[in-house]
DNA sequence: TCATTAACTGTCG
DNA sequence: CGACAGTTAATGA
């Protein structure tokens, strides 16, 4: 799999792949494949490097104390995984499991160190990437403190909107309620509930796993309403 | 056809 | 709101 024809191109290495020192790195790029529910990355396990999405869905997720599992984000085409285990920590503090079918990029902890050493663009686009990472850990910490199981479903639902979109109505992507209790950061039970409600209502619609938002605009008030109404 | 999994509901603390 | 138990529907060996 040839950097210089991926489709990802905001991949950070894809974007950096034409500078010189990039030749003898690029080499050492190892590509494979994972099949849906398979676990690339486990919590706990030692640090083996760094992983590009080329094509798929991966939701990376970490588990609490009581065995609860918590969706941290989720990675498509040309997304990075694992960049929290190399160079510091000896394990990785999450897992990385594919929901679809999915191809990776992967290369090594020493690789990626060498390339940073001596590509200072790629280095810049690595830092300011773990900038916005940091942003968003800490608006969800905030989130989690003030919302209710309703507005966290809501929010993980226009989450999934962003970041997937949807075709003829349907969210381009499929979780289990289970899964997606997981993202909202409650239970599964409370999820169907919550989607029961919401269909009633007519905010959403499903068809079986599949979700689709009906108007994003009113969930998107919804949330900003009783998010201001709890600062008071 | 039977067994397993997922979605859903009722109820209780 | 979370946890447990129980029902129903879909899936597939």
């Amino acid at each position: 799999m040839e950097c210089h024809n991926c489709p990802n191109h905001q991949c950070l290495i894809k974007k950096h792949c034409r500078q010189a020192p990039m030749e003898s790195f690029l080499v050492k790029k190892h590509s494979l494949q994972c099949k849906k529910t398979q676990s690339f990355i486990l919590e706990g396990a030692p640090v083996h490097g760094l992983y590009f999405v080329r094509a798929g869905q991966v939701k990376v997720a970490k588990t609490g104390r009581h065995g609860k599992e918590q969706i941290v984000r989720f990675a498509t085409g040309g997304d990075i995984v694992g960049h929290r285990g190399f160079g510091a920590g000896e394990f990785y503090q999450i897992s990385a499991t594919a929901l679809t079918n999915t191809t990776l990029c992967h290369f090594s902890s020493s690789t990626m160190l060498h390339m940073l050493h001596q590509v200072p663009g790629l280095t810049v686009d690595m830092m300011l990437f773990y900038a916005d990472e940091l942003n968003r850990s800490e608006s969800k910490v905030k989130k989690f403190a003030q919302m209710n199981v309703r507005e966290k479903v809501i929010d993980s639902l226009l989450q999934l909107h962003r970041k997937f979109g949807q075709h003829r109505g349907l969210l381009n992507i499929q979780l289990s309620r289970k899964e997606l209790s997981d993202l909202a950061g409650t239970t599964e039970e409370q999820v169907i509930r919550t989607l029961s409600t919401l269909r009633k209502e007519e905010q959403i619609r499903t068809e079986g796993k599949k979700i689709g938002i009906i108007n994003v605009e009113l969930l998107n008030k919804e949330i900003s309403n009783h998010q201001a109404v709890h600062h008071i």
